[in-house]
DNA sequence: ATTAGATATAATCGCTGTCAACATTGCCTC
DNA sequence: GAGGCAATGTTGACAGCGATTATATCTAAT
């Protein structure tokens, strides 16, 4: 994957980058709470201090991998930006979201939950996570300006709604899944759920299927 | 609070409830993730051990505080059931649910965040959030059968997408308050989300305010 | 007096975060 | 090209905390 992985020399050359990689696959297969700087250490066959010259903590390292998330999240989404049709454009923003909840969903808990908190401390990560949410505006204003949207209150608020209706859809999904039951389509059930939420926030709210499927395989390429 | 504090025979008798009354201190003061087992033994003037008693591991300890925070929640929701109009009803329903987030923010986060999952091993636990969908899927089987609520699913499904709108509204708020920006009103604004979304489930979404506002101060007078 | 339940003691193990002292390397300057 | 410096990594050790287990001891109830 990197470039080194055989390197026998001193210097690893490539630690940064090799540790927040190999953090990311213990995170997918272990999840958050079981993730150890020493056990990377170990495992890349360096030593355990050596990590601290590049993160000054774990919480730092944990930092990094999430704002790396944000940037495939973007990617994620971006679909939805080239559709015209704004309320079919927050549509796909919220499946988008939904899949990659699904797909990534250690790293969504990273990105979103409360492990990194307060984000005063983590101004890159503060900012992808604004940078989500401008996207999100700048939707709700196209919304606003062909009249696909009901302007209820100004797009900061709306936006705010429609973030909350995709995040909730998304975090229920995860961590709800098997309190509604295993007998559920839960992906199915999250879309629904979507598509009435986004549809009771349209100038015409008349019929959920109204809106249109997302082109299949929603997300593209990007693993 | 409890009865024996200064019980200084060997058996403290009292021991399993008195760990999760403290327990729950210290998980408002702290957070989850600094709530030590050791801590809680040494507060209480017990054995480090002692708490394995009563408790098969700290998740149990956790478990066991999460399923008692459910009933609170039940009674923090408990007046939205005596509304008769279903849709206001559901309001209240998710103003309590933000309400609680708010006050019981760590409580909330161990109840229904990533922690304590799967939820197999914890039976209660599971029992209890399942009584809390069947109160949600009533209050949307009203709203149908009162012709307050638009008939876009079966009960199931809607009761599923509204919950997800309050969970997403609450969390967000918890999660992601200062990403959203210091300088706004968060309590109004998640008001504001919540009746937009409610509204636009409903038959006639015309106006958010058009909902009436809660009887305040909403909560009960439990803390 | 016995027994089951509750607590204590001691020990194992892992992890984080620091520190100091030292080794290697690459790059920059002269 | 030589020297020097800064960045990177190593080694080893330590303090501190935590979870958990095994084993021993106490005590209250029967």
């Amino acid at each position: 994957m990197t470039m080194n992985t055989t390197n026998t020399s001193y210097h690893h050359g490539n630690l940064r980058q090799e540790l927040m990689d190999l953090a990311e696959q213990h995170l997918i297969n272990e999840g958050i709470g079981e993730l150890s700087l020493r056990a990377l250490a170990r495992e890349i066959g360096v030593s355990q201090t050596a990590p601290y010259r590049h993160f000054k903590d774990k919480n730092a390292l944990l930092a990094a991998l999430a704002t790396e998330g944000f940037r495939r999240f973007f990617e994620f989404c971006v679909p939805s930006e080239s559709e015209p049709r704004a309320d079919i454009s927050l549509l796909y923003f919220g499946l988008g979201y939904v899949q990659f909840a699904k797909t990534h969903t250690e790293m969504f808990h990273l990105m979103f939950g409360p492990v990194l908190q307060p984000r005063n401390d983590y101004p890159e990560l503060f900012a992808a996570g604004r940078e989500a949410i401008y996207k999100v505006r700048a939707g709700v204003e196209r919304g606003y300006k062909t009249g696909v949207l009901r302007e209820l209150d100004d797009v900061a608020s709306m936006a705010h709604t429609v973030w909350a209706a995709v995040h909730g859809v998304a975090t229920l999904m995860l961590d709800h899944g098997d309190t509604y039951g295993y007998h559920r389509d839960l992906d199915l059930q999250a879309e629904k759920s979507l598509r009435m939420m986004i549809a009771g926030l349209c100038t015409d709210p008349s019929d959920i299927s109204r809106l249109p499927s997302a082109p299949t395989p929603y997300p593209p390429e990007n693993n």
